[in-house]
Formats: structure tokens, C-alpha cells, sequence
DNA sequence: ACCCCGACCTGCAGGC
DNA sequence: TGCCTGCAGGTCGGGG
């Protein structure tokens, strides 16, 4: 799914659902799922057994569990169409049920993650000293971090040689960011999305930055965003700030702030929406 | 050291 | 009906 909105409603189910319940028995389905944990499935399997789950934690788009008494933890990411589901014990399987989690207790759900496309996956790592699962310790904090550092991220910008939607795609600078956002934030911001990052004023860069910050929030109160029912929280339920969104899927549709048509235009093997008038191109494009 | 592109998957919609 | 193409909210590795 997911952009960071949706994940964080992910591992707001999680923590509330899952937290301080331990591992009981554990399937891995399809090898795919857990290609990240390079140890194998019956690995990963035989070593979450017994380990009780801590409060979920989210970077980015990542979420990964802190487990008690070891200095490791269980890392997800969805991918592109993954879902993890808190699910009473007897529901039938989904179709594309790649990994089932049991708890040793009486309260009759499991954990499964649920994922067509086989982009996301499941994981366990050692951790950082910070407590950061090892593998993602290049995913750049986030913009509704606390210790997310504006200046150094315009500094950042204003040393790379790129356009901004790049720059906002990319973990490493910011996280948390997809296609949907970066969209929706530009569009707010009137910024085309080949605009050169060097040339990115700090007022521009904080601008940019208040939208990004708000287009998350909005579509975290509103449950994220959700076009059909791959996008959904532990129980299956999706959000609606798809109704809010105003450029992300609107080509054709009148631009809410001036009325000229939406425009959409491939762009690294996906899609970029903008309005032509709003946010012109820079001239050397 | 950057920066960019293709590869990795399954399923659906639309054109012919 | 079926086949083909294009498209989908992401990340990573390797080539330039």
C-alpha cells in the first residue's frame, strides 16, 4: 500500500492488538514473504516461537516489532500491496496468505500478513543501538518524527542534483513518502515535480515541507487512504481520504484551485499528477 | 560518490 | 471469449 498515513494506521492496530502476546506457532506459506530473512523460512519460524511481541514502532514506511529479552526485533513492510490482519483463528484463509503468526494465549485471534504482490515481507534483524532494526538503518527519519531535522534536509536538497519528486521518493533524504503524497504535497505547494532541488529556496523548502507534514496528518485522521480493499488496518477496514485527495488519479478533473484540467504524465514507470496552470515546469526541463 | 533505471510479482481494466 | 498491453500506493542493486 502504503505510504506512511497507512502504516502507521497499520502499527496502531498492532500495538494495540498484538502487543505483549507471545509467539506460539508460526507458518511461512510462501518463501517470497520472508526473502528478507536470509536464513530461510524455518528459520525465521523456529526463532519468533516464544518470543513475546513489544509495542510496534514505525520509520517510514517501515513497522517492526520490538521482541522482549533479545536484542532483535520483527521487521515488516508492506510492499506494495501487503496487509497485516489480526484475524480470529477459524476466519478462512485469504487467498494470498503468505505468513500466519499464533499466539500462545486464550483470546482466539493470530497475526497474518496477507499480500499479493509479494513486494512486502517479514523479517527478523538484530538491532541497532538505537534500537533500529540493522537493515534499515539508512531509512531517513520521517517529517512527523520529533527529530526529523528540516534544516539539514533543505541543506541536503540544496547539495543534490535532482528534481523534487525524486528528492521526495527518496528513503534516504525523508521517509515515508510515496507516490500519493508527493503528489498531493506538491500540488498544495505549486511546485512542478521536475523543479531542480537545487534551486529550492528555505522558504520553499519549508512550505514543501508544512504540506507534506499536513497531507499526512489530514489522511491519518482520516483512516489513510484506500481505493479498494488492498489498503486496510489489522481489521480489514479502510480509510477515506481517497474523497480528499486533489491531484493524485484527478487527470481530466478540474484542478480545486483554479479549474484548469488535471494533467497526468508517465514518469519512472508510474504516474505524476499535476495542474499545468498551478505548477508550471521549470524552463530547462 | 552520486543518480537513474529496470527487475521483482499478481491481478485488473480496456482495446481489439 | 481470449489475448495483449498498460497500470498499480515500493525498494533495491547495479550500471553509467
Amino acid at each position: 500500500m502504503p505510504e506512511l498515513p497507512e502504516v502507521e494506521v497499520v502499527r496502531r492496530g498492532l500495538e494495540r492488538w498484538t502487543a505483549g502476546r507471545t509467539v506460539d506457532e508460526v507458518q511461512v506459506l510462501h518463501p517470497r514473504a520472508v526473502r528478507r530473512h536470509l536464513a530461510g523460512g524455518a528459520d525465521f519460524a523456529a526463532r519468533l516461537r516464544g518470543l513475546r511481541f513489544g509495542t510496534a514502532m514505525r520509520r517510514g514506511k517501515y513497522l517492526w516489532v520490538p521482541l522482549d529479552e533479545v536484542e532483535s526485533s520483527l521487521l515488516g513492510h508492506l510492499g506494495m500491496s501487503g496487509q497485516l490482519l489480526v484475524q480470529p483463528q477459524e476466519a478462512p484463509d485469504e487467498k494470498h496468505l503468505r505468513i500466519r503468526i499464533r499466539f500462545d494465549d486464550t483470546l482466539g485471534t493470530e497475526l497474518r500478513f496477507v499480500d499479493q504482490r509479494t513486494f512486502g515481507g517479514l523479517s527478523l534483524h538484530e538491532n541497532t543501538p538505537d534500537g533500529l532494526p540493522d537493515v534499515i538503518a539508512h531509512i531517513a527519519r520521517d517529517p512527523l518524527d520529533p527529530a526529523f531535522d528540516d534544516t539539514a534536509f533543505h541543506l541536503a536538497l540544496r547539495m543534490r542534483r535532482t528534481t523534487v519528486k525524486r528528492a521526495l521518493l527518496d528513503q534516504s533524504l525523508i521517509s515515508g513518502v510515496g507516490n500519493i503524497y508527493a503528489d498531493e504535497a506538491l500540488w498544495r505547494s505549486r511546485l512542478h515535480y521536475e523543479r531542480p532541488t537545487a534551486a529550492l529556496t528555505r522558504p520553499r523548502t519549508a512550505e514543501l515541507l508544512g504540506h507534506v507534514r499536513d497531507v499526512m496528518r489530514e489522511a491519518l485522521d482520516q483512516g489513510g487512504t484506500s481505493f479498494d480493499s488492498l489498503y486496510v488496518n489489522v481489521n480489514g477496514e479502510s480509510g477515506y481520504f481517497d474523497r480528499s485527495l486533489d491531484a493524485y488519479g484527478r487527470e481530466d478533473e478540474p484542478c480545486r484551485r483554479c479549474g484548469t484540467p488535471m494533467r497526468r504524465r508517465p514518469w519512472m514507470n508510474r504516474s505524476s499528477y499535476f495542474c499545468p496552470r498551478c505548477q508550471r515546469p521549470p524552463r530547462i526541463a
